[in-house]
DNA sequence: CGGAACTCACTCCTCAGACAAGTAGATAGG
DNA sequence: CCTATCTACTTGTCTGAGGAGTGAGTTCCG
């Protein structure tokens, strides 16, 4: 585990927003000015504005000039996909292995005639190689997306459209910064899982699904 | 309508946010320096990193000491609570299944000893008769909650969090229609998953969370 | 020739100080 | 009592300086 610098303006927000949640003070109130509230979290003054900015982004303060910040929300909507951005890639590949494998396994049982098409489809899309990094990871993506499509489940699929952007990114990144891609392995275990879903064999899908994605999280530590 | 007169850092944001949309910048790709954008925005530095910060609320943008500020979305985009509302029970409960049995299978490897004995207290509340229907299912999520906590992982926290107001609601109102819950198994069935934590079988920890969520879909149908 | 260690330009991060602009309560005058 | 002004305080903006992390190019060694 790396001990990750979080800047000290992420750290105040933080702190800052803690100190809403717990009552600290009410909705609409004001905080205590700038030069009062710097020298108490112990940063500078413009660290604690960009601290403020960053609240004032997600809805929770508000500043007027002259007059000093209120509190306009205790409550942030979560945002789901906020989550995802912010969170640790590796928590996002164990998420999207829970959510693969189970959708790999209900997929072998219930995919149509069609669908097993589609994903052969997918498949062989992927298999060409290609000069952009993109390109490569969109199709593989789309591979993955047509299994889960094939489970019959919308909340599954939903789950794995919200994790598309933040691995796409890490994907990308991961290939572009020469990790080496073993592409002929890569290709086979995506074959045996397009076999596995074609035979119906859930329990295979499920493990097909699972040790790819661990060998990708593993990678990217 | 009078002129009301933004703050130049609101203004740089939204210029910044438009010029994002418009596709000036690709997904992921960086930006120019805060010495190169903020002369061509016409604004000091400080007021362009407190827009910058402004975005990275709303989480379009990213910054990385020494990298660079980075494109992490073009849009914010749906509610994600609204879909599971809308969504079929059983969909959502086999979403549930996926998360928690890859959940119970991390927290058995990683989770501390205070979190063994959250775990082993929610069971004992949940073993508690309750005359109330709503209080013995609010028990029963606390201690799945406790499990999925001890996976050390955010995410599946968060999802796990966005499904318990859907199940519980379908929870509620199976056990309201007289469906035969055989407390006793039931229970049995938690107390083994708590044993297969508290032994570091993620295996059986697995296939536990999975066969239990399992026959509750079943009985759901 | 290949790879590891180093250098260095570039980037964001943080602080301090100064002044401008706006607000709202206190105050003085009608 | 009402109004206009004053004034202390607040946020807004800019500048300049130095610290710290990143990544690409370079050098050196086996």
């Amino acid at each position: 585990m790396q001990v990750r610098r979080e800047p000290l303006a992420d750290q105040a927000a933080e702190l800052l927003l803690t100190r809403i949640r717990a009552g600290e003070w009410q909705l609409g109130q004001k905080l205590p000015g700038e030069t009062t509230l710097a020298p108490q979290l112990g940063v500078g003054r413009s660290t604690l504005r960009e601290a403020i900015r960053q609240l004032a982004g997600r809805g929770v303060l508000a500043s007027r000039q002259g007059a000093g910040v209120f509190v306009t929300a205790l409550d942030v909507p979560e945002d789901w996909d906020l989550v995802l951005r912010r969170a640790d890639i590796v928590s996002v590949i164990e998420a999207r292995t829970a959510i693969e494998a189970e959708a790999a396994a209900l997929a072998a049982v219930r995919r149509t005639p069609t669908e097993l098409r589609a994903i052969g489809r997918a498949l062989a899309a992927r298999a060409r190689r290609r000069p952009d990094v993109e390109e490569h990871v969109d199709a593989d993506m789309a591979f993955h997306r047509a299994v889960v499509v094939a489970a019959h489940n919308p909340v599954l699929v939903d789950l794995f459209d919200s994790f598309v952007p933040r691995s796409r990114i890490a994907m990308v990144e991961m290939l572009r910064l020469g990790t080496a891609a073993d592409h002929a392995a890569d290709h086979t275990a995506h074959d045996l899982l397009h076999r596995a879903i074609a035979d119906r064999d859930a329990d295979l899908a499920a493990r097909l699904s699972r040790t790819h994605l661990t060998s990708l999280k593993e990678s990217l530590t």
